[in-house]
DNA sequence: AGCCAGGCTACCG
DNA sequence: CGGTAGCATGGC
């Protein structure tokens, strides 16, 4: 908790998850549509290993084609739907994964679905379920990637060797049990990992002293 | 000119 | 069952 009060107090709410291209900093009611559930979902895995903007691109020549709604998405030819999430790299096998997870969205999105069966979905590892889980269906599952484990391994306070399963345990055992905290939480890791954990500074360099570490 | 970005799958030993 | 090559475009 005092990561996260000092992360909120330098960055202020983040808004996350964005939807056609804007954030919604304080409001954590989102979505609020059942098609705003479907864009979180695709935007999860149109981010996979990608930067927001060029995740941002995809989602937006998706948009003008009319293809973020499940069914327009299912039936679309599958060289239609590739070119259009180009920017988003790896688009030969977004394209699947699109499909495959519409398919489980029009099959199950009315009801509440569960971490395992999202992980059972071609395309959903472990953190585009916890991001769909937490920012679609607001359900508290603890989102990690890459730049948690840089910070907290970073900080001392993992271990390197350490699994996605351990760095969400660590912590959803730390923390209560809540969707907007997590929300923001996982909004805040990224944007303070842009900053002091990127390739510019590693957060060793002079100038760039990672101000979490004075805190703890 | 490389390296990296809000990972995942399939295959290797 | 842990480790890793392959996937691809765009930004810096």
């Amino acid at each position: 908790m005092a990561i996260y009060e000092v992360l909120l107090e330098h960055y202020g709410p983040q808004g996350w998850w964005p939807l056609s291209g804007r954030y919604h900093p304080g409001d954590y009611e989102y979505p609020k549509t059942w098609l705003q559930t479907f864009e979180v979902i695709v935007g999860a895995v149109l981010t996979q290993n990608t930067s927001w903007t060029s995740a941002e691109k995809a989602l937006q020549n998706l948009m003008a084609a009319g293809l973020l709604e499940p069914g327009h998405l299912l039936a679309v030819n599958d060289e239609t739907l590739r070119e259009a999430i180009r920017p988003a790299g790896f688009f030969n096998q977004k394209a699947l994964y699109l499909k495959s997870i519409t398919r489980f969205f029009l099959d199950n999105g009315k009801r509440a679905f569960s971490r395992s069966e999202l992980l059972k979905v071609k395309g959903v590892g472990n953190e585009t379920a916890d991001s769909i889980l937490l920012y679609a269906c607001r359900q508290p599952e603890f989102v990690v990637d890459a730049y948690t484990k840089r910070i907290m391994s970073g900080l001392g306070l993992i271990d390197q060797g350490a699994g996605y399963m351990e760095l969400k345990g660590f912590f959803e055992s730390n923390l209560p049990r809540d969707v907007a905290l997590y929300q923001e939480f996982h909004a805040l890791l990224v944007e303070h990992a842009k900053r002091f954990y990127s390739r510019k500074s590693k957060g060793s360099s002079p100038g760039s002293v990672d101000f979490l570490r004075e805190v703890l």
